[in-house]
DNA sequence: CGCGGCTTTGATGTTCATCAAGTAAAGTGG
DNA sequence: CCACTTTACTTGATGAACATCAAAGCCGCG
């Protein structure tokens, strides 16, 4: 079950992320006060769609996705953020409930700020409010990018680029534990499971990657980068 | 070609967007002074993708396109932005550079600000600060919701899907002219232009749609939103 | 042990891009 | 003004890409 941590300073966490560097002191010990810090085992649903917003959310550590069900019931994964970056930027400031369902794809730590606080802080320290919209800016940059790559893929080349992406961006490393399933795979991608498969498999046949359950490794970047760009 | 304008006054323009609403008069004057008013024919290239961000940019009156290139060169159309809203958003806190090439789709009016007096007045104006986090919200939500949504569909449910949006949220009438080209249309939502016709065809055999060149007019919306949704 | 969820492979039919060919409209240069 | 090119639009035919169906193996869990 989630579990309420035993919260370290805001201080020490923030520092540590880009956002908080343009906040002075007093801030700080005020966000400390009006935080909530709190663990997701992998799988635990942290938010659902059209719920009220409360708060801010920031992803200190673990893995995330953003999803949210399709008119035909079907599940529909718009996003998987990295640890220290803002989950929710996209909505806070425009909506009143939650446009996305938020899940743990493994086990995270989230903190919950009041997002009242937060907006009166973007309105007194005009640093920190150019902060946010660098972040907002940026975070909503990534996905749209992201999203428009993989529409404009054929199914080969959209797995090669999530393969990399989950290499390069997330684990920055050629070996990893795919936080999927095949079928949560294909959700992010608009495919079929059976294809996710199908092509994982002829990757491993080609000798670009070699897998283990869920544990991945890429064994020819070049070949793989070059069908993420071009397929 | 592109004409500068005898620029009437931000205020009276300002005010009637939701976005100047909270500048002081001070504040609006500065702007008067630091902006360009510009006109665009219909098919004038307004940026091209690269190019370094000097300004922000306001849609006063028109439609615009932002579209990329490929890396097969083939172009992308991310979205079309109505007018009264902020183009390049996406980028202009994020990066030094246009992510996307913007180009009219109709004879538009745009704004040019200096980006530098922009970021002075969120930095010293909390509330405007607001506005802009609310809007930037908004438009990169909008954005990614239609791509999710885009993605997920088969042919004809994107075809009615942007039929609907042009309808709905661009023109408010179930009567208009398609400011694309049908290959531009393809480009919009990833799908070949002989098939954008095809589709468009059938929706006229079926009586959904009533097709003059590039003149459209929704005869069916039920039907039509029905397609949207579950095609 | 049996059930359900995840994974995998093969077979089948649908959806879609591509190729080819033709028409219409619109600009271009003599 | 007319031939000439170019560009947008349209339809049909073909094959490739893809989803779906079916069946079987695997593993964790009650």
């Amino acid at each position: 079950m989630a579990e309420v941590l035993d919260t370290s300073r805001c201080a020490e966490c923030a520092f540590k992320s880009l956002l908080f560097e343009k906040l002075e002191f007093d801030e700080l010990l005020e966000l400390d006060g009006a935080k909530k810090e709190v663990k997701f085992e992998k799988g635990e649903k942290i938010l659902k769609e059209g719920s009220e917003i409360k708060e801010f959310v920031y992803l200190k550590k673990g893995l995330v996705k953003l999803s949210k069900k399709t008119p035909n019931k079907k599940d529909h994964i718009i996003s998987v953020s990295k640890p220290k970056t803002f989950i929710g930027f996209l909505t806070v400031f425009s909506h009143d409930t939650y446009q996305y369902s938020l899940t743990a794809l493994e086990e995270s730590t989230l903190c919950f700020i009041d997002i009242h606080l937060i907006k009166k802080i973007i309105q007194e320290n005009g640093l920190f409010a150019m902060d946010v919209l660098a972040k907002i800016s940026q975070v909503s940059d990534e996905i749209i990018h992201r999203r428009v790559n993989i529409c404009s893929k054929q199914l080969r080349g959209r797995i090669a680029y999530l393969l990399i992406f989950f290499s390069k961006d997330i684990y920055h490393n050629t070996k990893f534990e795919l936080p999927l399933t095949r079928k949560e795979f294909g959700e992010l991608i608009d495919m079929s499971t059976e294809n996710v498969i199908r092509i994982l498999s002829e990757f491993r046949r080609d000798g670009l990657i070699k897998i283990d359950g869920s544990k991945i490794e890429i064994l020819n970047f070049e070949s793989l980068d070059k069908v993420s760009r071009f397929g």
